[in-house]
DNA sequence: TGTACATCAGTGAACGCGCGTTCACTGATGTAC
DNA sequence: TGTACATCAGTGAACGCGCGTTCACTGATGTAC
């Protein structure tokens, strides 16, 4: 590769990311607005100071989670607007790839539902802007669609919401659902394609 | 009256009262996890050490919280229900009450959002049982209506808690939105809207 | 390739501060007679 | 109604502790010649 870089790049970049998964571990268990500096630095073993090497605080080292957890939910988005349609199978396959999701991400799925209405303003606000280009994204896969004949554009990102807004429901149920029986997941799963289900059906008769 | 409190018994839950409405307070801009007891005292003007006349901790004091704000949202569920059909005026007008909820209770909707996947358990679990009694409760609701013949209790608990889900969302908001122009609250109220007719559609056809 | 200097990620001591919790207390309210 | 004692909501001092932030530092890495 033409560009490697440096030993000293190289080392800050893994400690950033150090501090990044660090963080994402401690907030399993509380929100970001209680998260302290001294918490993650300690648990990645670096001195508290080498923190502002990095961020200028916890809230800054949010909004950069916000970024790399949304990133991993990014393709689960196409998913589901695959399964858009009133195909009970497409169905089912989408609500699964959002529990292998979950499976593979519980701590970036558990990170953005909490802090979506959490208590650190800037946090909230990323997270909004990237949902709100999701939908728009979404929306976009909608219009080439010929199911979208006649739909207004305001119509059709008002279903591209709701879409995103279920999936993230549904991953949030998946994750509470992870310690339980696996009955229970299996409960999550039938309502969120039955909800999925009716969605189509509303907009298969949208324009009667 | 038969059963006038005593002056002690009076003067402590006015006491009660006040640290809960100052914890509502503080919470506008952080989350219970950061919350600190010496933060609620000192809003109220008692010593630190009253506030364990009281609750066990702040996360006590939480759980309180939940079934104060969830009691306010309670007849707020009732409209959404009554608007469940595809009736364009009923849906606008639930809409409607959900924006003057809101309006008037501003912490409470934003407490229940904030708290919903916060990073304290027990409060969390409160609110997942309150939200599932209002599930069950909408889906009796559902029950008796003519429209619902031939539903599976299951399907019916489905759509209820979908209604739930949107009645929380939009809630959360029209909070958002409550700082900004009023075109965005319009907004929002229009999206709401449609999200329901879109429901109310699929309601319609789902025995197709 | 070697040398001399610059950069800068991470250190460690120190600071003032607010935290949650304990404890023995006070004095108004409640109760028994 | 009056008195003597019990209750208990709220107090205030004290504690040990971890916090965020500052600062001058070190020593490995990078760069210029």
């Amino acid at each position: 590769m033409s560009h490697t870089l440096g030993i000293r790049q190289a080392q800050k970049q893994k400690t950033r990311q150090a501090l990044l998964d660090a963080a994402l571990g401690l907030l399993e268990e509380q929100s970001l607005s209680s998260l302290g500096l001294r918490e993650v630095t300690r648990a990645v073993g670096v001195a508290p100071t080498a923190f502002y090497r990095h961020f200028r605080s916890t809230a800054d080292l949010g909004v950069e989670l916000v970024e790399e957890a949304l990133g991993s939910l990014h393709p689960m988005i196409g998913s589901t607007v695959y399964a858009t349609g009133d195909g009970d199978e497409r169905i089912t396959r989408a609500v699964d790839l959002i529990a292998r999701h979950v499976d593979a991400y519980p701590a970036h799925v558990r990170f953005i539902a909490r802090e979506r209405h959490g208590g650190v303003q800037p946090v909230r606000e990323a997270i909004r802007r990237q949902l709100a280009r999701f939908a728009e994204e979404v929306k976009v896969a909608l219009t080439g669609r010929p199911e979208s004949a006649g739909w207004s554009d305001e119509d059709l990102l008002m279903l591209a919401g709701l879409y995103v807004d279920q999936m993230l429901m549904t991953a949030s149920q998946f994750l509470e659902a992870m310690e339980g029986p696996a009955e229970e997941r299996e409960r999550v799963a039938r309502t969120a394609a039955q909800r999925l289900r009716l969605v189509g059906i509303g907009r298969h008769h949208w324009q009667d």
